[in-house]
RNA sequence: GGCGCCAUAGCCAAGUGGUAAGGCAGAGCUCUGCAAAAGCUUUAUGCCCCAGUUCAAAUCUGGGUGGCGCCUCCA
C-alpha cells in the first residue's frame, strides 16, 4: 500500500481535495460509457483512457477498486442508426459493443469490473422511477414520465449554476407535457417502430439519464466514490443523475466528480456534430493504438488539446525512446555479466527510487501525468548513461522493471519483443561472420534482407541487437 | 445574458511565491566500416500586454488583449 495522499479536483466543490473513500482501502467508481451506434472517437477515448489509468493508479496504491462504466444501448440515435441499416437496435447494440472491446483492448483500457447495459437494467430503472413518482419528484402525463425540477433544492449544484440561470438560456422546449421547461424525461412513451419495455406506465424506454442513476445504484451502492466523465456531461447529464440519484436514495450521490478536457481540432472541439472527428479505429491504423494512449496522456488530463498528425508524430517518437531504451536493457540482460553493480550503477538504482517518488507525487497531485511521464523519461535519460559500458546483469533487469512499473500504472509500455525464429538467427550468424570478415557489402545485404522482413539490426558492442521495426 | 477555462522556446507541455521539468524537431561534436542507438554541448535573463503587492512573481491582485467551452444531443 502506497499511503501517500491523493488529491482530486472535484467538479462539485471547485478544489483539489484529498481524495478519502468511503470504505478504507475500497474504491467505487462509476464513469459514462458510450453509446453504441458507432466506432468512438478519439475524443471519446480520452475519458476512457484517463479514467482507466485513475483506476490504474488506484490499483497501484493499493485499492480495491470497483469500476462500473454502462453502455448505452437504446435511445434515439441508436434507433436511427439500426433503422437506417434495417437491423435491431440489439443487433446494433452488440455489434459496437464488440467493436468498443477491439479499440479498448488495443489502447489499454482494462475492462470494467462491470459493463452493465441500460436494457439489460430495465427493472432497477423502473425502480428509481417509481420511487421517483412515488416521494412527488417524477410525475406521469400520459405514458410519459418527467423529472420535477423545480423540486428538487440542489438542481444546479455541479453545474455551479443556478436553475433560473440555466432556465433563462434554456431554448423554447414546445413540449406542452412537461410542467416546466427544465424537466427532463426518465421514461418515453413507445413510439411507432421504437424498441419498448412493459412499465407501469405502460409500454416505453428509458430517459438517457436514468440508466446511470438506476446501474450505479444497482452496482455500486446508494454513495459512490468516484463519478467521472467529460466535460460535456456536467450539464445536463451528470447534474440530472445527481437530482434523480439523491431524491430517489436521499443521500449524496457521488463524493468526487472528476471531468475531462476536450480533444480539440484546430482548436475547436472535436464533435459529430461539426464532423471534425476521427475515429479511433481509423488513427490506430496509422499510428499504434499505444501511441493514442501515450498522447492522452502527455498533457493534464482537464486541459484542452489539441489533435493533429503532426502530434502523433511526436508522441510517436517520444515512446520509441523509451522502448528503445527497454530493449537495449532486454538485450544486454541476456549476455550481460552477472556481478555486483559499480559506483555508477549503484547510483542509478538509487536514482531509479528518486524518479519513481516523484512519479507518484506527480500522480497524487491530480492525476499529473505529464509530469509523471516526465520522471520516466529522466529515468531513461540515467540508465542510457550506463548502457554503452556493459553493465551488470542485475542492473539491467532492475532498470527494465523499475521502468516497466511504471509504464504499467499510465497502462503503457507493456509491448514485449517477439523472439525471433530460426530464419532470422540463421541471418543474423551469416552477418555476424560477414562482419567479421569485414564483408561490409554482405553484411550491409543482409541488413537490408532483416529489414525486409521488418527487423532492424543494430551493432552494438555486445553484439547485434534486434528489433521489430 | 449567466457560468467557466486557457495564453510558458520552432512545436507539444510541466511548473501556482524562491529564481524556467520533460518530450519532439534543429545544430555541432563523440562513438561507429557505414548505419542505428546513445552520450556531451547547444536552443526562453524570460513565461500575451500594462500596472500593483512582495526582499522575491510565470506563479498573487487589478485592468487590458487574444483564443476556447458549457448553458441544446455530445466524452
Amino acid at each position: 500500500m502506497i499511503d501517500t495522499k491523493l488529491y482530486l479536483y472535484n467538479t462539485l466543490t471547485r478544489h483539489k481535495d484529498e481524495f478519502v473513500p468511503i470504505t478504507p482501502g475500497e474504491v467505487k467508481m462509476y464513469s459514462c460509457g458510450p453509446t453504441v451506434y458507432n466506432y468512438f472517437h478519439i475524443g471519446n477515448a480520452r475519458p476512457f483512457i484517463i479514467f482507466d489509468t485513475l483506476r490504474r493508479y488506484l490499483e497501484y496504491k493499493g485499492y480495491k477498486v470497483t469500476f462500473v462504466q454502462n453502455f448505452t444501448d437504446v435511445d434515439d440515435k441508436m434507433i436511427n442508426k439500426a433503422n437506417e441499416l434495417g437491423i435491431t437496435v440489439k443487433e446494433l447494440a452488440d455489434q459496437y459493443i464488440n467493436e468498443y472491446f477491439t479499440d479498448a483492448k488495443g489502447l489499454g483500457i482494462k475492462e470494467a469490473s462491470v459493463h452493465p447495459r441500460a436494457t439489460e437494467n430495465i427493472d432497477a430503472i423502473i425502480d428509481i422511477v417509481s420511487e421517483l413518482e412515488k416521494n412527488g419528484y417524477a410525475y406521469n402525463v400520459d405514458g410519459n414520465v418527467y423529472y420535477r425540477t423545480k423540486k428538487f433544492k440542489e438542481y444546479g449544484k455541479l453545474s455551479h449554476q443556478p436553475l433560473e440561470d440555466l432556465e433563462s438560456g434554456a431554448r423554447i422546449d414546445i413540449n406542452e407535457d412537461k410542467e416546466d421547461p427544465m424537466d427532463f424525461a426518465l421514461w418515453k412513451k413507445q413510439k411507432e417502430g421504437e424498441p419498448a419495455w412493459e412499465s407501469p406506465w405502460g409500454l416505453g424506454r428509458p430517459g438517457w439519464h436514468i440508466e446511470c442513476s438506476a446501474m450505479a445504484n444497482r452496482y455500486l451502492g446508494k454513495t459512490i466514490d468516484i463519478h467521472s466523465g467529460g466535460q460535456d456531461l456536467i450539464f445536463p447529464h451528470h447534474e440530472n443523475e445527481i437530482a434523480q440519484s439523491e431524491a430517489a436514495n436521499c443521500c449524496q450521490f457521488a463524493n468526487y466528480w472528476l471531468h475531462n478536457g476536450y480533444i480539440n481540432v484546430d482548436n475547436k472541439k472535436m464533435s459529430k456534430s461539426l464532423g471534425n472527428f476521427f475515429t479511433v479505429r481509423d488513427v490506430a491504423a496509422e499510428f499504434d493504438y499505444e501511441v493514442i494512449r501515450f498522447f492522452m496522456l502527455s498533457a493534464h488530463y482537464r486541459s484542452p488539446i489539441n489533435f493533429s498528425k503532426e502530434l502523433m508524430e511526436s508522441a510517436k517518437s517520444a515512446l520509441g525512446r523509451i522502448y528503445t531504451c527497454l530493449e537495449s536493457l532486454d538485450f544486454l540482460a541476456e549476455s550481460a555479466e552477472d556481478r555486483e553493480p559499480n559506483e555508477a550503477e549503484t547510483e542509478v538504482l538509487s536514482r531509479a527510487e528518486e524518479h519513481k517518488n516523484s512519479f507518484i507525487a506527480a500522480m497524487d497531485d491530480d492525476l499529473n501525468t505529464a509530469d509523471a511521464i516526465s520522471s520516466i523519461f529522466e529515468l531513461v535519460s540515467d540508465v542510457n548513461k550506463i548502457i554503452t559500458a556493459s553493465p551488470a546483469k542485475n542492473v539491467c533487469v532492475r532498470c527494465a522493471a523499475a521502468i516497466r512499473e511504471l509504464g504499467a500504472v499510465l497502462g503503457l509500455l507493456g509491448k514485449t519483443e517477439a523472439s525471433a525464429d530460426a530464419e532470422i538467427d540463421a541471418l543474423l550468424s551469416e552477418r555476424a561472420a560477414a562482419r567479421a570478415a569485414k564483408d561490409w557489402a554482405k553484411s550491409d545485404a543482409i541488413r537490408d534482407e532483416l529489414k525486409a522482413l521488418g527487423y532492424a539490426v543494430k551493432d552494438t558492442p555486445q553484439g547485434q541487437q534486434l528489433t521489430r521495426i
